[in-house]
DNA sequence: AGCACGCCGACT
DNA sequence: GTCGGCGTGCTC
């Protein structure tokens, strides 16, 4: 007996090995198998009886699993994955099985009391709810609700998960982050019990594959994870709910860079299961397909229970003003706001104590010498890369003209916090961004602390803006809107009207109507006038036309490809190279269209020159085929190829 | 991707 | 003479 193997390689094809006489080895096991000089974990996609010529046949050393933790159909969709991502599929497969070998349970959640579950539906949600199993039944599968924040989509997917459950069909409920993940677990734990499993990088290697068996095997009927839980392997799954549909977090970005969203596509069209996105911003490109009709499209333009949409003010801010973190307008609101015993959010999308650190004298900006940024400078006095992480001390004179005239320029969430403190004198603020929650449990700390009225303002960067639920908020304040709307990305706009729109929707959630200050320097951007109304539909529109004209998506597909190296010259060369065969491999084929090369916006990370080209193109089959013949051309082995199709962001 | 082999420059 | 640079090729 022959086993066909893939291995974790950037290899097409898989590899035969033998499989020894008394040897339980069946398709979907893992096992160990010696792969040139190493010994490597493999994944069986078949067995049969040929035996191969051409090359001697190792035999497989031991299966790691006693039974399939995978089926045919995984297999099946590593392929579609393979080819649409253009990634080996061993490296797929590799990617979307969990790689433990002793499945643990010792994995507990923290518990809170903060969230309880409310199992009547109002009349919109339920309306969507019985529109979406219509729809099921014409196998009209895609589905996007859109519904305001705080209109209760959680609830329409609770009563979808436990419809499915009920008919003994398997759930796989996808959110962004694992910060959110822990809050919906326990909302879900309520209603599912030990039917819940969950699914992300932070359990352990061997927490996933005990859970991953749970689902597989249908002892677990739900499943709640961030993208990699897109994967899970279930005999009947009947639904997959994608919450925040439009989040850059469903994109992977490291080889196969698939983003969850497109492959639940796939799992609904192969495995007939519902796929059921949700957003109160949803993607213009799921937008568009929906007012196509080739996604069922849902609203709910209520609000849950009797809470309001919150009311919405723009300020444009004097950057010369002494006071332009908090404007007079934004401190008095907070302290109306905090004197009725409610509680304030701000925003303010910069982590650390300032941005810049420059030089008064000769005015040159402190870089990071591995990445072409501008160091952060943080509060105990080291300057910081948010990119490669490199350190050092803060320099006492200019390393170029040595005056001794260092201005620390901009305010992060460190600086302000010390200015928040110092106005709101009393009162408790909190600091939430990367530096204050690395601690595992942080977040579930603030929730409680939150909910039993401890903090007074939360200060946070885009992690305050995601999912909370908190009902004595009905303040919320940005302080600084303009921080990544004008970095060169297709998507900038649309991420900071979401990132705008969701921090605005964690205002008035309780019987108080809520406000919401926005501080910009730019209030003539378009963006805000669809902001202050809340005008999903204005913005759609207006973006959809900006699309168009520069044939962005949806209007085309696009692909990647980034060259990395430490040789700045190579990476040019090659760059160039590349150029001139994917010309030479799209000759005839006008439906392409290729931008560059150019130096990346982020022209150097981690020692790293990175130069792209971007293709657009009206087929992604095109565009992968002329890639695909195209991309040999790089052969140095000190340079890296990136490809990424359907890219997120192109910085 | 690793990890070999292999073929030329500068060292004890 | 050999230690070690990284170009090229293979992995069942």
């Amino acid at each position: 007996m022959y086993a066909e193997v893939f291995v974790s390689c950037p290899l097409d094809s898989s590899f035969t090995y033998s499989v020894p006489e008394d040897m339980d080895v069946r398709v979907g096991m893992r096992v160990r198998v010696e792969f040139g000089k190493r010994t490597m974990q493999g994944y069986v996609v078949s067995l049969h009886c040929n035996k191969p010529e051409g090359f001697k046949v190792k035999d497989i050393i031991e299966p790691i699993d006693d039974t399939p933790i995978f089926n045919e159909s995984l297999v099946e969709l590593a392929h579609e994955i393979s080819a649409t991502y253009l990634a080996a599929p061993g490296e797929v497969l590799s990617t979307a099985l969990p790689s433990g070998y002793r499945p643990s349970d010792r994995h507990k959640h923290p518990f809170g009391s903060c969230l309880k579950y409310n199992a009547a539906l109002m009349p919109q949600q339920e309306a969507v709810f019985n529109a979406i199993l219509d729809a099921e039944k014409n196998d009209s599968l895609l589905h996007l609700i859109h519904g305001i924040t705080g209109s209760g989509k959680t609830e329409v997917y609770i009563k979808l998960a436990q419809h499915m459950i009920e008919r003994n069909r398997s759930v796989i409920y996808c959110v962004p982050e694992i910060n959110l993940s822990s809050q919906i677990y326990e909302r879900l734990h309520h209603v599912f019990g030990d039917s819940l499993i969950v699914y992300h990088s932070q359990l352990t290697k061997n927490q996933r594959l005990h859970n991953w068996k749970r689902f597989y095997s249908g002892d677990a009927r739900i499943a709640i994870g961030t993208r990699s839980a897109i994967f899970l392997q279930n005999s009947d799954l009947g639904c997959i709910i994608i919450d925040e549909e439009h989040d850059g977090s469903y994109k992977e970005n490291s080889t196969p860079r698939y983003n969850a969203r497109r492959v639940a596509f796939y799992r609904s069209r192969r495995e007939k299961c519902l796929c059921v996105l949700g957003s109160a911003t949803p993607s213009i490109e799921t937008m568009y397909a929906a007012k196509k009709g080739l996604i069922g499209l849902h609203s709910l333009t209520e609000r849950y229970g009797d809470a309001q949409l919150p009311e919405v003010e723009i300020i444009k801010i004097d950057p010369e003003k002494k006071d332009k973190n908090l404007s007079p307008l934004l401190t008095l609101y907070t302290k109306r706001t905090l004197d009725s015993g409610h509680q304030v959010i701000y925003l303010l999308n910069r982590r650390g104590f300032s941005p810049v650190v420059m030089c008064g004298s000769c005015s040159s900006i402190l870089e990071c010498p591995h990445c072409n940024v501008s160091l952060t400078y943080h509060k105990n006095g080291s300057l910081l890369c948010h990119y490669c992480g490199y350190v050092q001390a803060l320099p006492k004179i200019c390393p170029s003209c040595s005056s001794e005239e260092i201005i620390r320029v901009g305010a992060g969430t460190q600086r302000v916090e010390e200015s928040v403190e110092k106005i709101f004198n009393g009162k408790n603020v909190f600091r939430m961004d990367q530096d204050s929650t690395r601690k595992k449990g942080t977040i579930y700390d603030v929730i409680g602390r939150m909910n039993s009225g401890e903090i007074d303002i939360l200060l946070g960067t885009q992690m305050v803006a995601k999912g909370f639920d908190f009902p004595r908020v009905s303040l919320v304040g940005v302080l600084l809107a303009d921080i990544g709307l004008n970095i060169p990305d297709f998507r900038a706009s649309e991420r900071i009207f979401s990132l705008l729109v969701q921090v605005s929707g964690r205002s008035g959630r309780g019987k108080e109507p809520g406000r919401v200050i926005i501080q910009t320097l730019d209030d003539g951007h378009p963006l805000f006038q669809f902001l202050q109304k809340q005008d999903y539909e204005g913005f759609y529109h207006h973006e959809l036309e900006t699309r168009r004209a520069l044939c962005y998506p949806p209007f085309s597909r696009l692909a990647r490809l980034l060259i990395r190296g430490k040789n700045r010259d190579a990476v040019e060369k090659n760059i160039y190279a590349l150029r001139d065969e994917l010309k030479k491999n799209m000759a005839g084929d006008s439906s392409i269209i290729l931008l560059g090369p150019a130096a990346a916006p982020l022209e150097k990370v981690g020692d790293n020159y990175r130069y792209h080209i971007i293709l657009k193109g009206a087929r992604l089959e095109n565009l992968c085929r002329v890639i695909s013949l195209s991309r040999h051309i790089i052969s140095d082995r000190n340079l890296y190829l990136e490809i990424d199709i359907d890219p997120y962001d192109i910085l």
